[in-house]
RNA sequence: GUCCCCAUCGUCUAGAGGCCUAGGACAUCGCCCUUUCACGGCGACAACACGGGUUCGAAUCCCGUUGGGGACGCCA
């Protein structure tokens, strides 16, 4: 068994597509078979390098691990006329010197008349009159399609039928001498084995002219499967207009390559037991094209965040940090923010708002701005300078510093004073982490360490009433 | 316009004639947990597009209607 993913390389890897390729690569997983990576370049006009590059990239990223490749069409050209030839030597295609200009006008004034647009068979009847096919001039080689009816199985549309009558002499090689898709995507499956093409269902119609070539070249004809589409909030095929498209997109976003990776593969296939989570490799265990819905699915952000939030907390610090940095200023390490990130994990959906909770970690002590909102709300009480300076001490002479001496500590002092924990709490909150909102206020003390802990505690009561605190008093 | 495809909560879906008083997840709204925000727990809201058949019995099978999508290139 062999399937393969064949994008063109016209921009960034759409969604529609990562999801394709990732059920191509479930199913030959699960099958014991290989995945080629293909890339479809014959578009000169609209192909460019760099775009087969970053869809590469974005594959790999994504966790995509194809078997073979890439292979590029475009070192391929000689095969294809090459096909084509031999197709016009046994009479199944002729030469046609109709050009575009005529087509053109063929095409409008049936528009006009409201008619359905059909290619004339000009040249095909001059080619079976015997009329001289003279190779020299201007001519595509087009396709002679005949009547009757086409059928196929798709795995996942069922038995699936086309009359012949209805498909039109479809060009193989262009007059640049360049294979239009249909030419190369045949020529090539054939060539390299492919035994199933799972596709997006934009394609479903172009099956049965596959299907008539795979014949023409006495080829067994691969099993199909055409994927239903991704739609957008709007429910038409996803695009620009009602947000990210691209893998690119949602990996500057924040998301995790294998939550993206999760949310696709459940898009039209579920692994039974109203499981959310799954893994790749679990999904390989029992993944099959053939269980694929057929109707289209809207692709949700919002579950998909949700999604996220799921992985970054269930990942380790260590695992998060490749996909976390390029969100960080500056330069960090891993070993400074390995407790921080294991605190903060767990508290956004992306990496963004991982990397936006880390910056009171990263901020210099002496830097750390408080939030307006969270000052105003926690900072006021006239006794708050003289609690918080006794905090000061008692949290000085806590030793160890971890988080059961800290939460001991504020505890008594709050027990002594007669005042609620909460009042301590917050203060001290806004004083390490500059927010109203933080993680486990003795957990962010101890990831902060004693001499940072004091040092910003020390800035906040001198913010509240000019002096330091520290020296038991003395001062 | 022609051809093809599709149809369960707002969204992703479970459902292969009785297990369906239609299950799960996201979102939304309550309550709980709690030092805050999250997380988590509990609960609420919420769907078989419509009309005909077939059958003792239909979300499940058939036909039609409606609605949606896709394709009709010397693009892929």
């Amino acid at each position: 068994m062999k399937l393969r993913f064949a994008p063109s390389p016209t921009g960034f890897l759409h969604v529609g597509g990562a999801r394709t390729a990732i059920f191509n690569l479930l199913h030959a997983r699960r099958h014991g078979g290989r995945m080629l990576l293909r890339i479809e370049d014959t578009d000169v006009e609209r192909s460019r390098q760099h775009h087969a590059e970053q869809i590469l990239q974005s594959l790999q990223w994504l966790g995509v691990a194809w078997d073979e490749g890439p292979v590029y069409q475009s070192d391929r050209l000689d095969r294809y006329r090459e096909r084509a030839e031999e197709l016009v030597a046994s009479a199944k295609a002729y030469r046609c010197y109709c050009t575009v200009e005529e087509l053109e006008s063929e095409r409008t004034a049936a528009e006009a008349q409201g008619d359905n647009y059909r290619y004339s068979g000009r040249c095909r009847r001059r080619a079976e009159s015997g009329d001289p096919q003279h190779d020299d001039a201007p001519h595509v080689i087009r396709f002679k399609v005949h009547p009757g009816t086409i059928e196929f199985h798709d795995l996942i549309r069922g038995d699936v039928q086309f009359e012949g009558d209805l498909i039109d002499d479809f060009v193989l090689l262009r007059s640049d001498g360049n294979p239009t898709y249909h030419l190369s995507v045949v020529v090539d499956d054939v060539d390299m084995e492919i035994t199933h093409v799972a596709r997006g269902d934009d394609h479903l119609s172009n099956t049965p002219k596959h299907i008539l070539l795979f014949r023409a070249f006495g080829a067994q004809e691969p099993v199909f499967a055409h994927l239903p589409l991704i739609l957008g909030s709007d429910r038409k095929r996803l695009s620009k207009r009602t947000g990210a498209t691209s893998a690119e997109e949602y990996r500057d976003m924040g998301i995790v390559p294998q939550a993206l990776f999760n949310f696709l593969t459940l898009l039209g296939w579920n692994p039974g037991g109203d499981r959310e989570l799954i893994s790749p490799d679990e999904a390989a265990e029992v993944f099959d094209l053939s269980d694929v819905n057929k109707a289209p699915a809207v692709f949700d952000p919002e579950k998909l965040l949700w999604m996220n939030g799921q992985y970054l907390m269930r990942m380790s610090a260590d695992e998060i940090y490749p996909h976390l940095a390029p969100f960080l200023p500056g330069d960090t390490n891993l070993a400074e923010l390995r407790g921080a990130i294991e605190l903060n994990k767990g508290r956004g959906r992306t990496l963004k708002e991982i990397a936006a909770q880390l910056e009171a970690y990263l901020v210099d002590d002496g830097a750390l701005a408080y939030e307006e909102e969270a000052a105003k709300k926690h900072l006021k009480g006239d006794d708050l300078a003289a609690r918080m300076s006794e905090l000061y001490d008692v949290l000085e002479k806590t030793e160890p510093f971890d988080v059961t001496t800290t939460e001991a500590a504020l505890r008594g002092l709050a027990e002594a004073k007669g005042v609620s924990a909460a009042k301590l709490i917050h203060p001290l909150r806004l004083a390490l982490t500059g927010r109203g909102a933080s993680p486990g206020i003795f957990d962010v003390m101890v990831v902060l360490g004693k001499d940072r802990t004091l040092t910003r505690l020390q800035r906040l009561v001198y913010r509240l009433n000019g002096r330091l605190p520290g020296g038991s008093g003395t001062q």
